[in-house]
RNA sequence: GCUGCUAUAGUGUAGCCCGGCCAAUCAUUCCGGCCUUUCACGCCGGAGACUGGGGUUCAAAUCCCCAUAGCAGCACCA
């Protein structure tokens, strides 16, 4: 009788895919320009929910082709954010390794007649696709392509100067999609992992990519539908067999920070600790508040890839994790904004509450009385009549002073005393609560000393993750309720 | 503004494709009660939704039209 209860299973099956009974490969392709969030952890997860499903790979693209969108530390930090998520990755690929992969594909597309090089001004190319007007590249021979094409390559021009752009149909109601580009110049800053100047913009080296790759359904936010429309262009010229799709909605997340130069502005700033600060959406944020990968998962899964837009749920997130945590985590008085009692009439006493309310043979924590005790200060202003959990009931007698009240539990019941948390002033250690609203300063049981690293349950105040533990004080991160 | 997508309770979601079994599912949230030496967990009960208006039909949450709202895209970012 190890559980009493077990958890919950109400994870809903995601809506089938098409064409995937035979199996699927997918990938989840973040940008490395900073951690990872919970909008990503939609993607990732949800990706890899098919995977396991349908079984097939399971790749992370790293798409790092624009030099001033890399962070060098992202690379480091997507990863270790993914192992968090325990999410099943077969294989990783860096799209700053494949730049000849591009080049080639690239000299391809010209050889088809599917792309152009084009050295119009930005600003001018834009009149003509408004208008959507031919611009004077566009009509240019395979050859004289060819020659701005390698021209490029070798370093002829400089940034800003010429692209490569995909003819698409300059009537297409979208601008966005007239002639895309596909390549550009990008000479400052180097970038991290390669030394090049001529990178392929997304939209061309997802295609290929998840041509190459195999990829064979994908699930992205409707941010990328537009972008489906232009990859569209190069699956047809190449003749290849385009991915299906999947867009889910927009997801707000209320309450934390997520844009990336947010993050990075506040904590240069020294307004944030770093990234895992937990007024940061990030995913080691909430880590540290001791939110389990499972139950971030969970809640994804719960989410699914509706169309539609909606609200990111911290309740719902936060009741996944409960379900995953109370089982686990061990109890202990906290005791907030302390107050010392000097208790008339008691004897000593030895407590022992346990450490788990429904898994006795846990065992038991050990407290020991002698007159002297700290309560909470919030719980002084009500009634006067007391239960100090597991000890006796005692009544407030003065401003530093009570007096024992017996030992029946029955009568603490009976006038509905509140039953509150309490440490004996010779036995704690200071405690920081780091909530997001604020520090909560106060003591703790010394035995939270032993539980670094794991979640408790501060009894009456909720779970929270002992985030450290040095010099004799404690400081720990409240998850929730 | 243009182009497109979407619209089920506070939140998320099932049902919609193939109209009747929907007086609409499940979870969360909130409110009662029970249990309990935590305001946790567990158990019981309750509250709470088909955006609006037309149409088709014997019958519409489901099909059609209009309105409204939200969102996305309209970058040499991903």
């Amino acid at each position: 009788m190890e559980e009493l209860h077990t958890t919950r299973e109400h994870t809903r099956d995601l809506p089938p895919l098409p064409s995937a009974e035979r199996g699927v490969v997918m990938r989840f392709a973040p940008n490395p320009s900073g951690p990872l969030h919970i909008g990503h952890a939609r993607a990732a997860v949800l990706n890899d929910a098919y995977v396991r499903r349908y079984g097939g790979r399971y790749i992370l693209r790293i798409e790092d082709t624009d030099p001033k969108r890399v962070d060098p530390e992202a690379y480091t930090t997507v990863r270790e954010d993914l192992e968090w998520l325990g999410l099943d990755i077969h294989e990783v690929v860096f799209q700053s390794d494949r730049l000849d992969i591009y080049y080639r594909a690239g000299e391809d597309l010209i050889n088809r007649g599917g792309a152009y090089v084009c050295t119009c001004e930005s600003e001018r190319f834009r009149e003509l696709k408004l208008a959507r007007k031919a611009c004077p590249c566009r009509p240019l021979s395979i050859e004289d392509n060819l020659e701005r094409w390698h021209g490029m390559l070798e370093g002829s021009y400089v940034e800003g100067e010429v692209s490569v752009r995909v003819k698409t149909d300059l009537d297409d109601p979208d601008p966005a999609i007239r002639d895309f580009p596909a390549f550009r110049i990008v000479a400052s800053p180097p970038h991290p992992r390669v030394d090049a100047a001529v990178f392929p913009l997304m939209n061309f080296s997802v295609a290929v990519d998840d041509h190459l790759l195999g990829v064979t359904h994908v699930i992205r936010g409707k941010d990328h539908i537009a972008n489906t429309e232009r990859q569209k262009y190069i699956f047809e010229y190449f003749g290849w067999p385009m991915p299906v799709y999947r867009h889910y909605g927009r997801m707000s997340i209320e309450g934390v920070v997520l844009s990336t130069s947010q993050m990075r502005a506040g904590i240069r700033e020294g307004t944030y600790t770093g990234w895992d600060d937990i007024r940061l959406g990030t995913l080691r944020a909430i880590a540290r508040r001791g939110i389990k990968p499972e139950a971030v998962k969970k809640a994804m899964l719960d989410i699914g890839i509706g169309e539609t837009d909606i609200s990111f749920s911290w309740d719902n997130l936060y009741a996944r994790n409960r379900d995953l945590v109370d089982r686990i985590a061990n109890r202990y008085f906290f005791v907030s904004d302390p107050v010392r009692l000097v208790v008339k009439g008691a004897a000593s006493k030895v407590s022992h509450p346990l450490l788990h309310p429904s898994n006795p043979g846990r065992g038991t924590r050990t407290l020991h009385f002698e007159q002297t005790v700290d309560v909470p200060r919030v719980e002084l202003t009500g009634t006067s009549f007391l239960r100090l959990k597991d000890l006796f009931n005692i009544r407030i007698a003065g401003p530093n002073e009570a007096e024992h009240a017996g030992d029946s539990l029955n009568e603490a019941r009976a006038q509905r005393a509140p039953i509150i948390q309490w440490l004996p002033a010779g036995e704690q250690l200071p405690c920081i609560l780091h909530t997001q609203e604020g520090d909560l300063l106060g003591v703790c049981e010394p035995a939270v000393a032993g539980e670094l690293e794991n979640v408790v349950q501060f009894e009456r105040v909720g779970f929270a993750r002992i985030d450290r533990s040095s010099d004799g004080r404690i400081e720990a991160y409240f998850a929730h309720r």
